[in-house]
DNA sequence: AAGACTGTTACCTA
DNA sequence: ATAGGTAACAGTCT
């Protein structure tokens, strides 16, 4: 669940089914996921409830009424869940029970998410090192990004600390749109050439949350349905290349993307 | 049935 | 010292 387009479709999630409920029970999982010892976040969250939520990159963050907040981070596979049936699922490793009955999950199978607790927005920004959140951020901010940054573009844009919210999937999506080869130097690129990842980044990111929150596919001309090796690409000229890229899967046509 | 997968980070090598 | 590459985490799916 996890760049920033899905998480914005769990904050929408807690948004309209999760707040201003009284939390009555809290049951922690696997330790591992824990950021603090499990017994603050009971003591925390007991007789608490979310007021807001507030999303920084791939890092939700829910306001808790008598201050600070809860912070999810979904790792690969984390999603929320708010039901009133009495199964829980077995991979949920936070589970809230409210005062109307209903209950809340994290559920997350491979146990790469995250957990924390933290006062302060701009504390946890700091703490994690999070660049500016990738839909907030305007063109001239962006192009400013690129000055002196080196190493390969799509690095640089999966960095986190670079700019929040980007990765693997829509990484190689908005450098399709643009054109733009993944291992390309970013010193080499020029202003057009940022200012068309900006575009596309944006709408990248704005496309994919309308198809989710509305139940639509992505679009076929979009490369993300078209990540096998071999596949035709959707322009129509050549065949879809598959190389690695710091460390992940990356998927390109060598005809439209351009090495710069 | 081996290998891939939307993320992050510790650890290695140059 | 720093940058870039790799392996590891862990479960599910093909």
């Amino acid at each position: 669940m996890p760049e920033l387009p899905e998480v914005a479709y769990q904050k929408m999630y807690v948004d309209s089914t999760s707040l201003h409920q009284k939390i009555i029970k809290v049951d922690c999982g696997a330790k591992k996921l824990f950021q603090s010892p499990q017994k603050d976040f009971e003591v925390k969250l007991l007789k608490n409830e979310f007021t807001a939520t507030k999303q920084i990159g791939k890092y939700l963050l829910l306001e808790l009424k008598n201050s600070g907040y809860l912070v999810i981070h979904f790792g690969m596979t984390g999603k929320l869940d708010y039901f009133k049936h009495d199964e829980v699922d077995k991979h949920a490793h936070l589970t809230l029970t409210f005062d109307n009955d209903a209950k809340f999950s994290f559920i997350c199978p491979r146990k790469f998410g995250k957990l924390f607790l933290t006062e302060s927005v701009e504390a946890f920004r700091e703490q994690q090192d999070l660049g500016p959140h990738a839909t907030d951020i305007g063109e001239k901010e962006f192009q400013k990004l690129f000055d002196g940054k080196k190493g390969s573009v799509k690095t640089a844009l999966m960095d986190q600390s670079f700019i929040a919210g980007l990765g693997n999937l829509y990484v190689d999506e908005l450098l399709f749109h643009s054109g733009i080869h993944p291992k390309s130097k970013a010193e080499k690129l020029n202003d057009k050439e940022i200012s068309s990842m900006y575009k596309n980044m944006k709408n990248v990111l704005d496309t994919v949350f309308k198809s989710k929150t509305e139940g639509n596919p992505i679009p076929k001309t979009y490369l993300r349905p078209h990540r096998t090796e071999g596949e035709n690409c959707p322009n129509g000229k050549g065949k879809i290349e598959m190389i690695k890229v710091g460390g992940r899967s990356t998927y390109f046509c060598p005809e439209c993307q351009e090495i710069k």
